[in-house]
DNA sequence: CATATAGGCAACCAAATGGTTGCGTGTCAA
DNA sequence: TTGACACGCAACCATTTGGTTGCCTATATG
């Protein structure tokens, strides 16, 4: 999985609320996802392409429709990969936090 | 918790690796977090604020010198809030998607 | 066939981003 | 006090990004 392409697709506001829309219904076409968006179809095609670069979202062509559906995988591979390793530590981490701006505060 | 500020801050590569630094050690300089990657001084200390604004990191003065601590809620907060929504329902959605390639197998 | 519908491609543009250089400020130590 | 050291601030630059418009292709449907 490319790490960086995940978390730039998810970076964009509009790419993460496409992905919301997904997750309330799966399996829409680039017509459907652009309902109420405020933006151009081409610039709703144009995140879903990076969305699909990062192998968030998943295509199915049927007729002239291209449907749509959200790939949890890579955003497993993040939460399981990266931000767990920070979370293990969590506490160990505050304490240390927290004894240092103790020790400023005494300076 | 500012979800866009952090999603962004955890987009750029240099500022993952920042992170990473600091859960190697934490409680470093900027002078130190500069050693050996490639970028000057300045360039790093726009990152850490990057990083500062979204709540990622928090910093305490020491003399002349200004420590940065990795803080691991926000992960954590993206982790829960917004993840594991997507987590949960995998298992749903992978066979939607595995039924509609079968559907467009057949067209 | 003719035409509407769903989507793809490419050029273009303004603003944000990631980086640089140059210089100023505060803190420590000889 | 004088200089070195750690950092902050600001101007500037190239590239990327998010968006637009215009036009083209492909699939349905009268």
């Amino acid at each position: 999985m490319d790490d960086d392409a995940v978390f730039k697709a998810l970076a964009d506001a509009s790419r993460r609320q496409l992905l919301d829309r997904l997750y309330e219904r799966n399996g829409q076409t680039l017509g459907a996802l652009c309902a109420d968006l405020d933006m151009t179809r081409q610039a709703v095609a144009k995140h879903l392409v990076i969305l699909e670069e990062a192998n968030l979202v998943s295509t199915a062509r049927q007729g002239r429709e291209k449907l749509h559906f959200i790939n949890p995988v890579p955003i497993n591979g993040i939460a399981e990969r990266w931000i767990n390793k920070f979370e293990q530590r969590q506490l160990g981490m505050l304490s240390a936090l927290k004894k240092a701006l103790e020790d400023e505060g005494d300076a």
